[in-house]
This record gives structure tokens, C-alpha cells and sequence, in this order.
DNA sequence: CTGTTAGCGCCTTCAT
DNA sequence: ATGAAGGCGCTAACAG
């Protein structure tokens, strides 16, 4: 009992019962009597003790611990996220650290070799926008711990990916408008450059297809969805004249557009602007006409918990079972092999 | 080198050079000499050795980690705290894991718990809204260990305590608007009730005081400061019509106030809305005409970090130093003992 | 400067 | 159902 510390010997000593009986007492092993186990874990309450994990995890060679690592936990969508990984992960007996790489890949690759060094039992991640090669990654994989991860996709070889089907995501929200009776739909969309925003297009005008809308390619306004370009697109709006819904890609160019339209005195009714992917609830406070159609980041958490866990326990994960939680706004890419 | 897993013994083992030897350069000691060191941290990089912290923890006793605990980390307060500390714990060696209570009282018991059990070597907290007795953490401090609170005031023994300066804070935000020009300052307040807003109002008037301002008592505005109260308040100060300035205790209500002013078109120059407190920097896209006087989020958070880090290695902090970096924003009660 | 030895606290065969 | 003994990987005292 150095340091005042109490550990299972002391317990041992003062019951005379071997410490091994008393560390299976306290791992409600079967193999313990009922009478004594409760003895055990009456003196072990009574004395304070709190098992050292530090020993524990050293001689087992697990830590019940998974690591999250994203860019920064100040974004609502990873704050959301990791709300959705501690809710399963906690059910499940692990604890959960968050590591920030500030998007610095120097960071990201010290804190893997802290974790690797910490021996935790798996990792959750959205890669730095740095990161290009996978190194330090790799490093932690060949300790035979799973890297689940999510949002930001990465190759490594073993590995599953969580990804937002932005494609259905976008026929989700487009769809959502034609219902509400929309014709002439008005979409912000990011540079078509960019993979991701072409596959929301896509989704935007496999719904209008469905519905037997023509395209109008006019109403199709891409920017860098800022502020400015809101206001912009809103002007444009006006001068068209028929538009009578809008799906937007982002929130920032929707809200500063439903302002800009609000402060000509235009009436906004309900449910005619949508926001495809925001999570913030900043957003819906400060422009409560907007609706938001999908809200992917919490499910990601729980399925990218669920998925990790799995592969720390070598279970094979029904996927098919993961995406009825889904409504097919994700995409699972579930490429690990179980050893 | 079991599990692929290398250890301080293959590598003693491939050079022959005995493992605490080994042990001994990888810590950098300074009792080996330079060649042996460098042929052996040549090995360990070319087997890519990577220490086991769980041993190296259990045998030293220091886990070179420390604990943030606080509600969620998705408020914009505690992720800029959160900064503060991980900046300033890191150049200073340390680890640092996030653990969020939700303003749970049995969750905040099972983190500390577990804390306990991975012997954490400090924690930096910010209690939850249910906590009011401190036996989970009184557990803690027996292991020796420090905790500094921040925010939420704590009265457990022998711990710091970090808070706003709720009176000074006050004071200069009303001051700043006092040296624009301002005669007429309309406050927001939150209830009166609550010492911390009484603080604040007294910070007003000590402002106003102080360059022969007489308090009018019609510009002090009590409400919750809700979004509705910012815009009931709005219609009051039309009334008024003097009214030259506006101090805010909180971002909620100015904001709906100001959109209030704007929906009305009335012109508000620039700074002479404030808000003492507010560190969201989504408000300030929200309403740029609003000016943020007290930043201290951050500063709370490398001060902990600072505070923390010197009781865990058991020197004095110099508190006056701190002091430096605050202008007066931050209270710090020291009321650790040194071991 | 390097090696020997022991032990941090726990868990897990193996034996009884 | 319980006890005895060894070792997870590392470090710190003590020798030399």
C-alpha cells in the first residue's frame, strides 16, 4: 500500500485470501464463490480500492480504450460525431479519447505514435488535410489494431470507410422540395471540380428526372458557397422570378440568400429552402425557414464505433444490419479482413 | 518480440548491450555515452521500436497525461479552453484527454473513476450542473494528484480555481463604450438573482461612476436573455430614444436585438454594441456590428494548463506572472499547497 | 559508463 | 474453488 495507493495484495492480505482469488473476485470471474466473491468486493469497497488499469493493461495487453482523432473538435459535425462514437463505445465498455490534429500533419503522426505508444485498442479518424501518404498510420496497423475511418476517405489497405452518400443525400433533400410541390428549384452547388459536389448534383437531378422536372441549368448556381456568393445567387433568384424552392448545399450561402431575400420583404414560406448536410444547430437558430434534410454525423459516430469494435472483438459486423439505420445516407466501404 | 510487438530486450539482445542500457539511452540518459546511444537508437528506429508507455507508466508511476473534464466539448467556450490547454501541456510534454460529462453527475463519477484507475497525473475540470458534493474527486486528490477547476467554481480543498472576472470584465466592456462616446448605455442583463450577473451590473456601474455617468436604472434591462428578450428589449430602447450604446452580458440577446434595430432600419454605427463575454466567433458573422470586448477562453485555458503542470511537478507557480497575460479578466485562487 | 537484479500491480496458467 | 508462481515491458538501485 505504497503512495496510498491500495492494491489487490493489501486486499489479500487483509482477508487472507490469495490475490489471485481476489483479481478474479474483482473480474467477476465464475470460477470465485458466490460468499467470497462478495467478501472480496466488500473490503475492496470498503478500503477505496480502484483497480490500476496501468497494470491491468500491461499484463492483458488491452487498454479498453478506442481513440478518436480528427481535425478539430470545435466543428458541430465532428463534435456530433464524436457524441454518436461515445454513446456506443461507452456501451460497449470502452473509453474514448479525442485527439486534434488542426489539420497538421506533424500533430496527426505524434499523436499515432503516442497512441501506438499508449497501446490503444483501435482508432477512429478523419485524416488531416495534409495527410497524403500513410506511414504513420500503417505503423499502428501492424500492431494488429483496426483503423476505422470516416468522413475524409483514406486507402489504407484493411480498413473501413464511412462516407455521406451525397448522391442520395442530394435526392433526398431535392425530393423533399418536389413534394412540398416545388417546380423550378433552385440549387447552390460547390465547384463542380470538386468530385463530391458533382455527386450532388447528380442526386439533385436524378430527382428531378424521377418527378419528370426538366432541368433548367440555369438554376443550377455554382460558387464557393461564401456569404457574398448567397447574396449573389439570391439576386439572381430574384431577377428569374419563377424559382420556388431552393436546395442548398451549404448552409452559410442558404442564410446569408433567405436574409438577403427577407430584407426585400419577400416572404419565405415553409419548408421551400432545404440545406442538404447541415448539422449546426447555429444555423437553425439564425434562419429557422431553413430546413435541414440529413443529419449523417451522429450515425456516423455510432456506426464507425460499432464497425471498430467489431474488428477490436474479431467479429464480422452485419452491414446490412448497420445500414437499415441509414436510409442509404452513408456509405460504408468495410474492407477489413478479419485475422 | 512476441505479437510483433519489439521490446527494449530484442534490441539488447541484437546488440548485445544489456536492456537497461538500452532503457537508459532511449531516455536520453546522460550516463551513456554517445556512440553506444546512437547504435542503439539507430536499431530501434531501423526495427521500429516504439516504447510500451503502459509499462514505462506502471513502473515510474506518471502517466505524462493529463484530463480535461468538462460538459461538451461542442460549446465553442470549452473548445477554445481546450485549446488553451493543449497548447501549453504539450510544450510542456503532456498528453491531454477530453472527457465529457454532459452535465451527468454519474457520468462525471464513472470518468473520474476511470481516470483514477489510468492515473492520470492531473485534471483540469469544469463540474457538472448536477455536482454539489465532491467525493468522486476527493478520491482523486487522495491519490496525490492535482485538479484545477475553471468556470464553474469548486470549493473541494487544496485546488485552484479559475474564473472570470465577472466585475473587471464588466467594467472594461462598459469603458470601451464610455471612450466611443457613448452617454446613454443600455446593459442587458441576465437574472439578478445570480451573483454572477450582480457582479457584472456592479462592473457597469463602477464604469460609469468612474467618468460621472449617472446610472439610469430604465437602461438596465433584467431578462434571460433570450432571443425574445433581445427584441423586447429592442422595442424598449426605441422608447427610450437617448439611448446611445449597448452592453450585453450575452450574445443571444443582442444579436436579436440588433437584427431588431436593422429590421426597423435604423443605422447602428460601429462599436457601439458590445458584448462582454461572448467567444463564438458564429455571432460575429452574425452580426458583425457587434464587438467583443473579453476574450479570456483561451487564456483559461493555457493559465489551468500552467497552474496544473506545476503542481504536478511540484513547483510554485508565480501567480503574478500569470496575472500579466489577464489585464484583470481572470480570478485565480491558488489554494494548493505544495507536497 | 555498463551490467545485475528486482519489482511496479495485475492476470493467468498450472497445480491442488 | 482456491493457491502458488511467473511474467507483461520497463526502469531504478546498486554494483562494479
Amino acid at each position: 500500500m505504497k503512495n496510498g495507493k491500495i492494491t489487490i495484495h493489501d486486499i489479500s492480505k487483509a482477508l487472507g485470501i490469495d490475490s489471485s482469488t481476489v483479481s478474479r473476485a474483482l473480474n467477476d470471474s465464475p470460477r470465485v464463490s458466490k460468499k467470497t466473491k462478495e467478501i472480496i468486493l466488500n473490503k475492496a469497497k470498503e478500503v477505496g480500492y480502484q483497480r490500476n488499469s496501468l497494470a491491468s493493461n500491461l499484463r492483458t495487453n488491452k487498454t479498453h480504450t478506442i481513440a478518436v482523432v480528427l481535425p478539430r473538435v470545435s466543428r458541430y459535425f465532428f463534435a456530433t460525431v464524436i457524441a454518436g462514437i461515445e454513446e456506443t463505445a461507452y456501451e460497449a465498455g470502452y473509453n474514448v479519447i479525442i485527439c486534434q490534429s488542426l489539420d497538421n500533419l506533424n500533430r496527426e503522426k505524434k499523436i499515432i505514435s503516442t497512441l501506438i505508444s499508449n497501446r490503444v485498442d483501435g482508432i477512429i479518424m478523419s485524416i488531416s488535410m495534409e495527410t497524403t501518404n500513410y506511414e504513420h498510420l500503417q505503423a499502428y496497423k501492424k500492431l494488429g489494431k483496426p483503423i476505422v475511418f470516416f468522413d475524409r476517405p483514406c486507402s489504407l489497405n484493411n480498413c473501413s470507410n464511412i462516407n455521406i452518400n451525397n448522391f442520395q443525400s442530394s435526392f433526398n433533400a431535392t425530393k423533399h422540395l418536389i413534394l412540398k410541390g416545388c417546380k423550378h428549384i433552385a440549387y447552390f452547388s460547390g465547384s463542380l471540380d470538386i468530385e463530391l459536389y458533382r455527386q450532388r448534383k447528380n442526386g439533385y437531378i436524378a430527382a428531378l428526372n424521377e418527378h419528370n422536372i426538366k432541368v433548367n441549368e440555369h438554376y443550377i448556381f455554382e460558387s464557393n458557397l461564401s456569404e457574398e456568393d448567397g447574396i449573389k445567387s439570391a439576386k439572381k433568384i430574384l431577377q428569374l422570378k419563377s424559382i420556388d424552392g431552393l436546395y442548398s448545399s451549404n448552409d452559410t450561402a442558404a442564410i446569408s440568400a433567405m436574409q438577403y431575400l427577407k430584407s426585400k420583404n419577400i416572404r419565405i414560406p415553409e419548408d421551400i429552402a432545404v440545406v442538404g448536410f447541415n448539422n449546426d444547430p447555429i444555423s437553425a437558430i439564425i434562419e429557422p425557414s431553413l430546413t435541414t434534410i440529413n443529419q449523417p454525423a451522429f450515425k456516423i459516430g455510432k456506426i464507425a464505433s460499432n464497425l471498430l469494435v467489431d474488428q477490436i472483438e474479431n467479429k464480422t459486423t452485419n452491414i446490412k444490419e448497420q445500414s437499415k439505420l441509414l436510409n442509404s445516407e452513408l456509405i460504408i466501404r468495410n474492407s477489413s479482413k478479419k485475422v
